[in-house]
DNA sequence: AAAGTGTGTTACCATCATTGTAACATTAAT
DNA sequence: ATTAATGTTACAATGATGGTAACACACTTT
C-alpha cells in the first residue's frame, strides 16, 4: 500500500509556482513539467486552493500562484491538503467481536499507536517547506551538472 | 489514501496469539474475534510467517503460535511484514520532464523528504511491542469495566 | 461587442489493490 | 482411515487512482 502520487505531484507543482515568482502559471505548462494531463494538475490545484495554499485567476492570462510565501508552506500542509485529512491507518472493516476481551479493546489501543505514528510522520513533513525543496532542487541540479562536466 | 486494514488485523491476531501462551490457535478461532473469514486470517498469517514472526503447525491439532517473545515483536516488524516492504510514498507515474530543471531533480529531493517521513513513522512504530499492546488492551478493559459498574 | 484563453468541474474509462469467499491439495493427529 | 487444520489458488465485488474529454464560466484583449 502506498500513498498516492498526488503528494509528489503537488510538491512538484508548488515548486514550479515558486519559480514563477508572482507570475501565474497555467495548468498546461505545469502538466508539461510533471508529464501528465492538465486536468490532473487542475484537480490537485483545486485541493490546494481549498486548503488556502494556492490562488488562481480565471480567464485569459490567468493561472495559479502561491497564496503565501514558499517558506510558509510545509510538506505537512501539502500532505494534509491532497492526501490525508484524517486517519492514515485503516482499522478493521467489520467491528471486532465485542464478546472477546481483545476484540472489544484492540481498536482503542490501535488508534493510539497509529495516531502516534501518523503524528511522527506529519511532524517530519512539517520540518520541510517548499522553499527548502526549491533550494535542494537547485543544489541537486548544480551537483548533477558538475558531475557530468 | 489509507494504509490497509491488514496492519490492524495483524496486530489483533498477534495479540490473540500472545494470550494463547504456547497453545496454537486456529485461523477459525481468530477469525471469530477479528470478525472476518478464516482465509483472510491465514493470508495475513502467511505474511507474518514469511517474516519469521509466527510459526504454524499443519494438520489436526495444528494452528499458529508466536515465533518469539511478544516483547520482541514491534509494530514496526508487523508493519514491514504486512504493509510496506519499500516506499510508503509513491512518486510520479510517468517520469517528469527531464528538460525542466525542476522536473529532472524533484524526484531525488522527494525521495529524501518522504524517506525521512517514513523513517519517522517506522521509528515510532518501533517503540511499541505486541507485549505493550497486550498490556494496554487489559488496561483498557479494566477501565471500561470500572466505568460501567 | 466579439473572440480567445484558461480555470473549475463533471463524467467516464481502465487499472489496480483490497477484502471476502469458496475450493482443494497437503499435512498431521487420533 | 478419518478428521482437522494449514497454505494456496482463483474469483467476484468494491473502491481509489490516474488519464481523458467536454463544457460552463470568467476574464483579457482586440
Amino acid at each position: 500500500m502506498t500513498i498516492s502520487s498526488r503528494f509528489a505531484v503537488a510538491v512538484h507543482i508548488l515548486t514550479l509556482l515558486e519559480t514563477g515568482r508572482g507570475e501565474p502559471l497555467t495548468s498546461e505548462y505545469m502538466a508539461g513539467s510533471v508529464n501528465t494531463n492538465p486536468a490532473v494538475v487542475r484537480r490537485i490545484l483545486s485541493m490546494l486552493a481549498r486548503a488556502g495554499i494556492t490562488v488562481s485567476r480565471l480567464g485569459a492570462g490567468g493561472g495559479t500562484m502561491l497564496a503565501r510565501s514558499a517558506a510558509d508552506i510545509t510538506l505537512k500542509d501539502i500532505y494534509r491538503a491532497v492526501e490525508c485529512q484524517e486517519h492514515l491507518f485503516a482499522l478493521h472493516h467489520e467491528k471486532p467481536n465485542p464478546k472477546c476481551p481483545i476484540g472489544r479493546n484492540i481498536q482503542a489501543v490501535l488508534e493510539r499507536a497509529t495516531g502516534a505514528a501518523q503524528s511522527a510522520l506529519e511532524e517530519e513533513l512539517g520540518e520541510r517547506t517548499v522553499a527548502d525543496v526549491m533550494a535542494e532542487v537547485w543544489a541537486e541540479d548544480r551537483e548533477a551538472r558538475s558531475a557530468t562536466i
